[in-house]
DNA sequence: AAGGTAAGTGTATGTTTTACACATTTGAAG
DNA sequence: CTTCAAATGTGTAAAACATACACTTACCTT
């Protein structure tokens, strides 16, 4: 009735930092690939096969911190990408002979995004597995495979659900002021927001607790500090 | 470096269909299984493996096709299904022996929601392959697999969507009255929603047109018909 | 002609969103 | 110790939006 079915799946991960400079996104040099003249070895996301014994959340956990020492990380699904033929680009074939047993295999991918706070994760940057670094967001320049599209649906999906989803307290560091929250969203929704009315909406969110600390080491007045704290109810 | 791995990928069709009596979703049943003693055979979602050159769309809609006749349904994917365990169920052996050349080979799966009017449709039920069947939303028994979670967190991705994304559109048919909507709306969202307010709302959604043509044969006041028109600036 | 049935319509009230400007607190510099 | 620079923190009025609510209309049947 059906041919033999036999193909690859493998996990994507992309990884959003945020601090006071910026949104970045984490990719991985294609490492062990001499740069010979038919090679253009390209950056790509995190990614790879996953495990015969592991679920998909787990796997994108494990595939993250192997390739970047990242551990803990909020990672959440976003989408399935299946093209036939993206992984078939002459350009990935040597990177894809130098790490597969069969590079020819079609391989489906699951894509997860993930957040992290940057002010928390950057200083020990010397943890990170070699080639892996932090991108500005909009000087990714062109990824292995289908990574762009990837990236871009991520970006996307991050966007439609930083308000509906408790999600933008995993790109602070644990104590933030509301300007940092502030700043956050403008980046991420990419529109300027109003300072006082920002904040009315702030006090609404009974996750957002002020803490009786103040920011130190400032040359103006501090300000509050705030945590996240999960709804207990 | 990684034991090689082999797995299979499949697609999961969660159809709903809606009419005036409400919301159904597209069942079939376990075929070529003798109702043995150690065999339960359990209802389960249309799905099937992909075929090694089609992408997931393509392949969602092709299985939906060969298992239910269904044709040019509105389908989206929603989430990627991949617990280790999730074919290990024994009730699930002997469908899965009957069908599969690997029947013991894990399966990830792809979730589509799909999204059909039963007054389009269901006038040639006949078409339908046998063992095809609507099941009341709140009818459904134990499925295959894990065919009900699947089910349950496809209705939620289509209760967050209805409002947000024009899909209300693909339960109704071509011409409908606002009462037909707003049903539609209480059934989804599980509410009662205001005659006049919803129509105050309806009236700002320009996708919305009302046709020159009203309901006939009814022993009331007839009903304005209206379509859907997709946006095209 | 009368009765049954669902369609269609407006207004007043409460809530949410928006736009907008100045006083406060700190550290640094003279 | 006064002054300056820099970012924090705060309230109000107007507009937009959401909600609650009841009667008349048009068609079919008997």
């Amino acid at each position: 009735m059906s041919a033999t079915q036999s193909l690859h799946l493998s996990v994507d991960c992309v990884v959003f930092g945020y601090n006071d400079s910026g949104l970045k996104v984490l990719l991985i040099n294609q490492k062990g690939l001499s740069t010979s003249p038919e090679t253009t070895p390209r950056s790509q996301l995190p990614g790879d096969l996953i495990l015969m014994n592991e679920g998909l959340d787990q796997a994108a956990q494990r595939v993250l911190f192997e390739l970047t020492q990242l551990e803990g990380v909020y990672l959440k699904q976003f989408k399935a990408f299946g093209d036939p033929n993206r992984v078939k680009d002459l350009k990935d074939r040597a990177w894809l002979q130098s790490v597969r047993n069969l590079p020819d295999q079609r391989v489906v991918t699951v894509g997860y995004y993930g957040l992290v706070s940057l002010q928390d994760y950057e200083p020990r940057p010397s943890s990170f597995a070699g080639g892996v670094q932090w991108s500005e967001l909009n000087e990714v320049g062109p990824l292995a495979f289908d990574h762009n599209s990837i990236l871009d649906e991520a970006f996307e999906t991050l966007q439609e659900q930083l308000e509906s989803q408790h999600i933008s307290f995993e790109l602070l560091p644990k104590k933030f002021t509301l300007t940092q929250l502030q700043a956050l969203y403008e980046i991420v929704l990419n529109k300027k927001l109003d300072k006082r009315n920002f904040r009315k909406n702030v006090k609404k969110m009974s996750h957002v607790v002020p803490l009786d600390e103040k920011q130190t080491g400032v040359m103006h007045k501090p300000a509050q500090l705030f945590s996240y704290e999960p709804q207990k109810d």
